[in-house]
DNA sequence: ACAAAAGTGTTGAGAGTACACCCATGC
DNA sequence: GCATGGGTGTACTCTCAACACTTTTGT
């Protein structure tokens, strides 16, 4: 009752208990041909040496799509991917140490701009292997489980693939992409045919790859933020 | 930097300005044969005279959606509607008081659910005007549209519509719900097919109607909360 | 009998599936 | 030449939109 919002008129910040309130990134990439997901080391309790989501306190003064940002920055080294707010967390013991409310993003990258640099303790893990494991501190498997199902259903109605490759790619690579953000094989001949329009062949092609070069293509309407 | 969760080993809550964490409902409900949004009465500034929507404070020992819930309960009067969480919020002027990160749910109740005790300040509204309308609180205008576009694209996959209305209920009633949700008409006959498998006929009619009865069906498997 | 709304069967277009086949390169 | 992967045309199936039509009530 203390904290309904007919008493907000009159709210005093210092009269009330406030939650911290955490970013925290799920950043897919496409690595050996797996899904991906960045993950930092904790070497402090609780959950000493477990692997954490990149994440950060959310500032004063910044939005929420900003603080994302920041942890990625600051935990990858990496800017300029897609970003996409994902779900909040909010159980009241989901950190031990004190009442934390997490806004949960999910960010996608391909695989050349995930190079972290020297120094990070941040590295890569197969996406499905962290819902098995048991070292992942706090709620996160939860919330990777949760911006991997997202990718699954997404991909079939936008255009997220393409943000895990380069500007330009051949077909048998987005291919690729789709296959393993949904789990399974694809018809080859049935899924050029779906994605015809959304693509546009250059004329380069590839060479050395010990068979048939495959032609290069890149997005169609690039200028548009569909995805 | 202060705010990085490299130095979250040594966070003292006391150190660091925290935002307060509201969750806002929008409450939809099909009244009149429109879709209409519950919204309060602010008589006190910040937007004194404006609607808002139905919002509390997060307690310290609550989940999320526990204090969508509430919002309902003590707001309208309602408890045991269909919720969702909805998107969070978190411009930092997005309430001029102090900092305000919003977790903002949606709820489907149907219209007899939503009968509203005595003494309430809160109220529906068409949600099509809201967008229109310049007496709207702090963000609430784009949490509404937020929400109305969510289940506008929702209804097409899964189960909502159901929620908006009675246990049972006629085939013109349920397509009346997907068309207000749709915003555009259906072809009976098609409407009828594609939703057969989801429901099934009792042995009950309509009556009194001045033309031919209709019969009454309910929902198909209505144990698992699909919707 | 008529108006108005409930309810049903049929058809055609288009998307999606499965299959068969050809092409270019390295070895 | 042959293995391997790149690339394309065709035929079948199933969903879905559109239409035409019948049924049942109240007046």
């Amino acid at each position: 009752m203390a904290n309904d919002r007919a008493f907000l008129e009159s709210y005093d910040p210092a009269d009330y208990d406030r939650p911290s309130v955490a970013v925290d990134v799920v950043l897919f990439t496409i690595r050996e041909g797996t899904l991906q997901v960045l993950m930092t080391h904790r070497t402090e309790p609780p959950f000493a040496g477990c692997r954490a989501l990149p994440g950060v306190f959310v500032g004063m003064d910044e939005t929420l799509d900003e603080a994302a940002s920041r942890a990625l920055r600051t935990k990858g080294g990496l800017s300029h991917v897609y970003l996409e707010q994902l779900y909040t967390w909010g159980a009241p013991a989901r950190d031990p140490r004190m009442r934390v409310i997490s806004v949960s993003y999910y960010a996608l990258v391909p695989e050349r701009a995930a190079m972290l640099p020297e120094g990070t303790d941040a590295a890569f893990y197969p996406a499905d292997s962290v819902a098995a494991a048991g070292d992942i501190a706090f709620d996160h498997a939860e919330i990777i489980a949760c911006g991997r199902e997202r990718i699954r259903t997404k991909v079939l109605w936008s255009d997220i693939a393409f943000s895990l490759l380069e500007e330009e790619f051949t077909l048998p690579q987005l291919q690729s992409v789709y296959e393993i953000l949904l789990g399974q094989k694809l018809y080859k001949a049935n899924f050029r045919k779906k994605l015809a329009d959304r693509i546009e062949p250059t004329d380069k092609m590839t060479s050395g790859d010990a068979h048939r070069p495959s032609r290069i293509y890149r997005r169609r309407g690039d200028k548009e933020e569909k995805a």
